[in-house]
DNA sequence: ATATGTGCAAAATGTTTGCTGTACG
DNA sequence: CGTACAGCAAACATTTTGCACATAT
């Protein structure tokens, strides 16, 4: 079955190559950020016909699009999740490595606003935190925690 | 005559080679965000027998003693300033990479409240707007911009 | 049929490191 | 004087690219 990110390449007009439809497959069911080597990895287990220049040109050109996004959490290595459209960002777990999304709230019309004071039109934003797990004796409760698993720092 | 940077480096009982103390001013006289490349370029300029592994090696002291704080807006590199305290954030003109910083405000406690609702302390956070400048028919006026400049996306 | 994509290996880029000699404290 | 630092070049990690071949439209 066609995937969900294929079909949005098909409908851009995008030439749709065996690789592609596989990466397009793999993006379309990752429910975390994968890096590169992670994308080819799970790309090659799909089919082993594959090449990592291959996964690095199909996802710049997914990102050119606008298909992808690229994230950096640090380590050094690109990270990347399908385009979505309603704002999210990223709590990440310095211990773990583990990602967690939530809702950008005020955060949102602030930059827009910063932006607007400082004479820019706003192109895009960033917004990180990085924390560390309460001690379970402090913690209350923690409820919808979109579990992923990354290197630790 | 000692720089700030020296200073605080001797403070924190490091050993001063010539080379630091270079590194060292280039720093404390930085009022923009260089990467490692233009660091050794200043550097040099100052005196020509330093090595640019000595700049990585000095950034790199100095960021895990909290005297430095590293920097990533895209591109690749790693770009440096000195830990002020008393946060604030960048803006990056995504035609002609200059950074402009303004104040945080609400943000820091918006992310703080984020962090302990998900059930984190909250390590570190990070926030980027990047804009592009307004047409001047547009614009109302734009003041107390801190210029700089670095390369284009 | 033709433009576009792919694989492979080599290059480019930014950063780190092993080793040997040097210099600060 | 001993320990930590500097220079150099080689190693490393990630990403890009040149070229010959393959494939979608």
């Amino acid at each position: 079955m066609e995937s969900r990110i294929e079909r949005i390449c098909v409908e851009q007009g995008l030439k749709m190559t065996g690789q592609r439809r596989v990466i397009a497959r793999v993006l379309s069911d990752a429910e975390d950020h994968p890096d590169v080597e992670e994308l080819y990895r799970r790309a090659s287990s799909l089919d082993s016909r594959i090449s990592i220049a291959t996964v690095y040109r199909t996802v710049r050109l997914l990102e050119e699009r606008g298909i992808l996004e690229r994230r950096d959490f640090g380590g050094g290595r690109a990270r990347y999740e399908p385009t979505e459209h309603g704002r999210h960002y990223h709590l990440i777990d310095v211990d773990t490595g583990r990602v967690i999304e939530f809702e950008g709230g005020e955060h949102d019309q602030l930059m827009a606003r910063i932006a607007e004071t400082l004479g820019f039109d706003l192109v895009s934003t960033r917004l990180e935190i990085y924390g560390r797990r309460q001690t379970a004796a402090v913690r209350p409760e923690a409820a919808g925690e979109a579990v992923e698993l990354a290197s630790p720092p």
